[in-house]
DNA sequence: ACGTTGATTGGTCAACCGATCAGTGATAAC
DNA sequence: GTTATCACTGATCGGTTGACCAATCAACGT
């Protein structure tokens, strides 16, 4: 007789197998990880991940929504909508680097989600967010404290696309700062690199 | 007996099983994609591919390295070393946009090659590219054409993660422009706006 | 002519994967 | 105390997949 005293209490299996599912899903990808791997992971049988997920396809979706959504809440709290506007996007900034920088798996997860997959889920994804953030932007760009030449979409975007490469591809970066021996570049000068970016200020000084 | 002899007058099943692999690979990633499906593609049978390039690992590795070294040649010769740096920074990233929208299977295969593949093979990839580019951006920073407040390292990887972001996120850089009603941004406009970021020049007007 | 080499095929095999299912035990409703 | 429900397991099944192999055939040197 097995004994199977030990799976019970814990009494949430479905938060385990979210989590195993999350670390093998963002390690592999989709077409790479596989149940069993996800299960043991997990510390439940195979069978478990049918029973709660109906399948790949359903548990993959249900991680994807998972980190979507505690995403999501977690940039809804990290700026306090009675900073001004440039103090708000500055802690905007900082939140969504330093929010990818402590959830790695979360964050190569997405990265799979952009190819891989069941099904090219477009979800209805950060939308709130990108609407959110654009307003931001355009309350700062009103007040002056970011570069007028270009639609304040185009500065968010370009900044979390910068700090989204910052973050997956650290070799390349270190490469390119490293000809001119900048390469130990900390996290709060690069974001300042990137404030400076969309405000514009210092000009080049076109001699 | 099977009539085999249409095969024989191409001469060249290798490079049609290249071409098949890439657009089966860059479709489906390394572990979505079968080694049946990539030969039907190619027209020959299974069998060849491992004839010709050891098994599954060695053709991702073959497919990679001739992207790769196709993309580089293409670039040494985008930009003209006799132009003035302001101009050569300018074509090079033109260039840059260009290959890839052109090149819209590379581009995913490269994406891919961030994640999935047999082994995380870090080659040695664009050094080559990177060292001469960043040399470009310095030397237009010291002419006076790019902003002096960041290393050129830094200012090269921004233009190339946004040029990137730009060619692999359009839904998303639509969606946060839309907001604003600037959704319809063209290529040489976006490009523009790039090259202001890194020339820094117009300022905020902190009113 | 003849043997060697290499490209190419069709067929085959063991391993693995996702899914399914009968069975077991705990829980709760009646 | 009986029954229905639900979480959970272990075993199994059909289908794929990557790899392998013997056989065929053209090309080429000798």
């Amino acid at each position: 007789m097995p004994e199977l005293s030990l799976a019970y209490p814990l009494a949430d299996a479905r938060n385990a197998i979210l989590e195993g599912g999350l670390a093998i899903f963002a390690a592999d990808g989709f077409h790479g990880a596989t149940m069993r791997d996800i299960a043991q992971k997990a510390g439940v049988s195979q069978g478990l991940l049918h029973h709660h997920f109906g399948g790949k396809d359903g548990l993959w979706r249900m991680v994807g929504e998972r980190i979507t959504a505690d995403f999501m809440t977690y940039m809804a709290n990290a700026v306090d909508p009675a900073l001004p506007a440039d103090d708000g996007i500055k802690a905007m900034l900082r939140s969504y680097l330093n929010y990818w920088k402590e959830h790695p798996t979360a964050f190569r997860f997405n990265l799979w989600r952009l190819l891989d997959g069941p099904r090219s889920e477009r979800v209805a994804r950060s939308e709130h967010i990108t609407q959110h953030g654009v307003a931001l932007f355009q309350k700062a760009q009103d007040a002056g404290f970011i570069r007028k030449d270009m639609p304040p979409g185009l500065a968010l975007i370009i900044s979390g696309s910068v700090i989204q490469f910052w973050l997956h591809s650290q070799l390349e970066v270190r490469d390119a700062l490293a000809v001119t021996g900048d390469e130990n570049l900390e996290d709060g000068v690069f974001l300042e690199h990137v404030l400076n970016l969309i405000r514009g200020v210092p000009g080049s000084g076109t001699t």
